[in-house]
DNA sequence: ATATTTACTGAACATTATTCAATTTCAGAA
DNA sequence: TTCTGAAATTGAATAATGTTCAGTAAATAT
């Protein structure tokens, strides 16, 4: 095992400093403070040998996306747990908005490059490798939950990806939305949570009954 | 008037001139290849003159946003008229879409910064000057109709602001999604069309009527 | 024609990311 | 322990960036 090595594991034990130290200066003074000297200073080594670990900034970059999406997924299971599986998948999506607000800088790295495509290989399909991602499989659960239980309709056209999907699009909206363009007070949760509500009853099957509180 | 002077006419355009090739930069090349020297070249003036018309980078940015955002208002109108007005305004959403697909750059420029508040002063509701910026004016618009039409239906804590926020936020997750996280291939747009029907299907009346194709 | 304001520029500065030759550190062999 | 080769580390250099400023040219007003 390389592992075992201790050359190999301080290597890791850098590279994650690095890392951490590159999310820390993100955190507390945004995406804009972050260099490749500032870095080599909070974790005590020249500018120069940051290159030994990582190519150049963008894989940095790439690596603390990653760690991001990891942390996103732990989010959004990160809510008390619900009698009705339309309440969980609400709080899931409120989950969301929550991480984006309160990681503001963060968020808006993992998702304003087009350069974090989780396409990768061609052999699988695009749809398969998104559903493969955590984050996006936690909704897809979600979903699947609310079908086999009968809030959501499925047609031929539209299957769970899809509607899993359009979950992903709306609260990406309105953490998005929330970010770039709201800033100014805090949120409503409840009015978010009326419009999660619209988007459950645009899937619910014809007249179906019992209305979410 | 200042405008009649031969001095602040020639001022004006040439503002314009930069603008326009920040524009063209962004477009053939990205943002990342926009520089106060690339522009100074284009427009066959010194780097040290972009200065003279803009104070920095950044209010050269903040143009070509507001520029941006004037153009988006336009392209929502853009779209063939519709005899149903949940029609049209499922077109509109899509030509969001398409906005965002075919000036991904441009777009995610409009959308990726926290400076690009609508709000100024403090004397007007922020509510209030988010209705007042054109691009969500035409979704408010479309959302009134419908709610006139009987289509939507609002309640004491969910107006037509709310709707239309909640419209924005679906097809900006629909939009912002498909540039950062799907890049692969072209969008389905018979797939976003269903998205957008669900969405209306969620403030609809109870049990209101004939379904929309 | 002259004086004054405006427009413009070259050269400079500070800050980036990145490279590279030279040095130091270190793990294993003698 | 000492030696050796590889790996880790660095200082200095390069090219590009945004921005400033003193000085020059041009346009305008007197």
């Amino acid at each position: 095992m390389d592992s075992e090595k201790p050359r190999t594991r301080r290597n890791v034990r850098i590279k994650q400093a690095i890392i951490k130290s590159a999310v820390e200066i993100i955190h507390q003074e945004g995406l804009a403070a972050l260099s490749i000297r500032r870095i080599a200073d909070a974790i005590d080594y020249s500018p120069a040998s940051i290159y030994e670990y990582y190519a150049n900034k963008d894989a940095i970059l790439q690596a603390v996306c990653e760690e991001g999406f990891a942390k996103l997924t732990v989010a959004l299971n990160d809510y008390p747990s619900q009698s009705d599986i339309r309440l969980a998948t609400r709080e899931c999506g409120v989950q969301y908005v929550r991480f984006a607000v309160s990681n503001p800088d963060y968020f808006l790295l993992l998702f304003s490059n087009m350069g974090n495509q989780v396409y990768r290989s061609p052999e699988v399909s695009f749809d398969t490798q998104l559903l493969n991602s955590p984050a996006v499989m936690v909704i897809h659960t979600h979903i699947q939950a609310m079908i086999a239980a009968g809030y959501c309709v499925v047609t031929p056209s539209y299957g769970s990806f899809q509607i899993a999907l359009s979950a992903w699009q709306m609260v990406h909206g309105i953490a998005m939305l929330a970010l770039t363009m709201q800033r100014q007070g805090p949120l409503d949760y409840s009015v978010i949570r009326a419009t999660l509500d619209a988007w459950q009853r645009g899937f619910a099957p014809h007249g179906a009954g019992k209305e979410l509180l």
